[in-house]
DNA sequence: TTGAAAGCGCTAACAT
DNA sequence: ATGTTAGCGCTTTCAA
């Protein structure tokens, strides 16, 4: 691996010369300009930019904590991130903290080790612990909290404002006519599972429907943890008309109670999901759907954090990003699966 | 930020000292451990990584050339690297190529002068140029392909035996009875749509069924590029009695042909195909599919890539995972929602 | 067991 | 315009 003392010896020309050429800040005469490129090619130079790193007391990196990139959610948030860090000349480093706070410690800890400009962070809890992360901002690293806030600590953040997005979808449930409208509910331990329980609250408060405790159910986020509360949602008497679930793997769980009980969605039952999964327009009925603006969270977050970085002192900024609904078949309107023998002569 | 000589100072010892004791691999007397280890926590004082891969030419991080994060089988495979990675102590960094042969050039370049201790690459073009790569190479940095290969370089390769699991899920339709066979076939420049076409044609070969070249649809990966000529497969006439897609987009696009026409899945028209995306459970009639071991691929493409980094002599090493068959509805049994009045009363 | 010091490859201040 | 050199924060000889 070529060094700069070797491109300069080869050019006949000192290290400060070959730096001057490459940063490009200090003008060079085009006759050694040229010397040095010339020996760049051919020894295949490139500059060691962990040394730079260190001279120059920044890596140009910035670290990225997520849940899961498994998890659907993020494969756009980390795209987001990603881009505005290349715009910038920035790197990424994605880790994956499964939400566990001990993971997130370690993770926090080996980002600094690093000595990443920023941090991204989409943190494991909002409530809980959270010495490491005011820790990391003790120590002078920008860090902006993506999706989630951190209670007890002011930094800038960009999040998705759930309440409306669920109030607006329930709202389009109640404008269809439906006024015995079910939920499957997150964890109320998640900011998310909270906010869009109280969206659906709201939504129903404003069209003066009494809140019924028992179309409400507690459930977790995945197939399997939602799929029994959906089957007992069905299983209400008199059943709701519409449900509401508060994230896509939801919405699968009730599909599979719906199946089950060979329902039909939408003439029987009409169903609206926040989050608008890969799947939601794959799938018959086509899924309503509360879109977020993943891409964008990851986007901005990494645009915030990097003006940060440029702008230490800058006052604190919070985002609040918009959803979007996206009105489908499960909700209202022709669902030719569910009903074969409305289909047309073909 | 604290330094190592700041710690020194504050706990009278030499940097030295400080090295030995948080190295652990030359010993201190347990007095001075004490006073050192006091120090680095009332500094909360976090090691200089650049300083040290500076110093030990070596910054344990790995580099990961993918197309795109938000394409469905690159999470799990990025997954599976990082837990890898995070195993021996490794960082990785993630890039995405979007296959475009200018932005992996850029990503290697930009990699190169980070230092990684390897690279992890999907690469964006089989055929096409390589020299970029054959330079990184040269430089001496270890890399190893996944679930591609690149023509004219013998490089450590972790890829997915494309042709016989597309084989296998063909022969799978032919047991059913099913004798015309169509396919949506990839893009022949991409090696997958190759090997996954030479696999359904050696499953027709072996069951003695002569090749109809109209059966063989030449299409796009994904939803819109693959439907019109899912559409126009199921124009022929006769049509077939089965489609196997070459990946789960395909399917997909071959679904909405399916639909729109009005046919039945799968009654009238058995589906199976290559991938099993998240969604194939999850939709009405459940997906037959070929499943690929993508996290195992990066799992054990960056056990390969850190094997090679600590033995750079070691011969070139092959692995060829398979993949499993997921036999569901779409090809065979009961299909709920495309069938409903044969549902259980319920 | 501990300390002193060289040096990893680069940038930038300073000298020429 | 170009060359010389200190020093970024660490690890690791080598001496004591």
């Amino acid at each position: 691996m070529a060094t700069i003392k070797e491109v300069a010896r080869r050019a006949r020309v000192s290290v400060g010369t070959v730096s001057n050429v490459l940063g490009g800040r200090v003008p060079v005469s085009s006759r050694l300009r040229e010397r040095v490129l010339g020996v760049v090619r051919e020894l295949d130079y490139h500059p060691n930019h962990v040394a730079r790193s260190l001279k120059m007391r920044q890596t140009k990196m910035l670290g990225m904590v997520i849940s899961d990139i498994t998890n659907p959610f993020f494969p756009q948030l980390v795209r987001g991130a990603e881009d505005a860090a290349w715009k910038h000349h920035y790197m990424l480093i994605t880790f994956n903290s499964d939400d566990q706070l001990e993971r997130e410690k370690l993770v926090l800890s080996a980002l600094r080790g690093r000595r990443v400009d920023g941090i991204l962070l989409v943190a494991a809890t909002t409530e809980g612990d959270h010495t490491h992360i005011r820790a990391a901002v003790d120590s002078g690293i920008p860090i902006v909290c993506l999706d989630r806030t951190v209670r007890g600590l002011t930094l800038d953040t960009v999040i998705v404002d759930n309440v409306t997005g669920a109030r607006e979808c329930v709202e389009h449930l109640i404008s269809l006519g439906h006024r015995r409208i079910g939920i499957l509910a997150g964890p109320l331990d998640l900011q998310v599972g909270r906010e869009r329980l109280q969206g659906y609250k709201e939504a129903l408060q404003k069209a003066g429907i009494p809140l019924d405790e028992s179309l409400i159910a507690y459930s977790g986020f995945r197939v399997e943890t939602s799929y029994p509360f959906a089957k007992k949602l069905l299983e209400l008497d008199p059943p709701p008309s519409a449900i509401f679930t508060s994230n896509g793997m939801m919405a699968l769980g009730l599909f599979r109670a719906v199946h089950e009980a060979g329902l039909r969605c939408p003439e029987y039952l009409a169903i609206a999901t926040f989050d608008d999964p890969p799947f939601s327009e794959a799938i018959r009925p086509q899924l309503t759907a509360v879109a977020q603006p993943s891409y964008q969270l990851g986007f901005q977050g990494a645009e915030l954090l990097i003006r940060r970085i440029q702008e230490p002192s800058h006052k604190r900024t919070r985002l609040l990003l918009k959803t979007e609904l996206k009105v489908r078949e499960s909700s209202v309107g022709f669902a030719p699966l569910a009903a074969p023998e409305t289909w047309p002569a073909s």
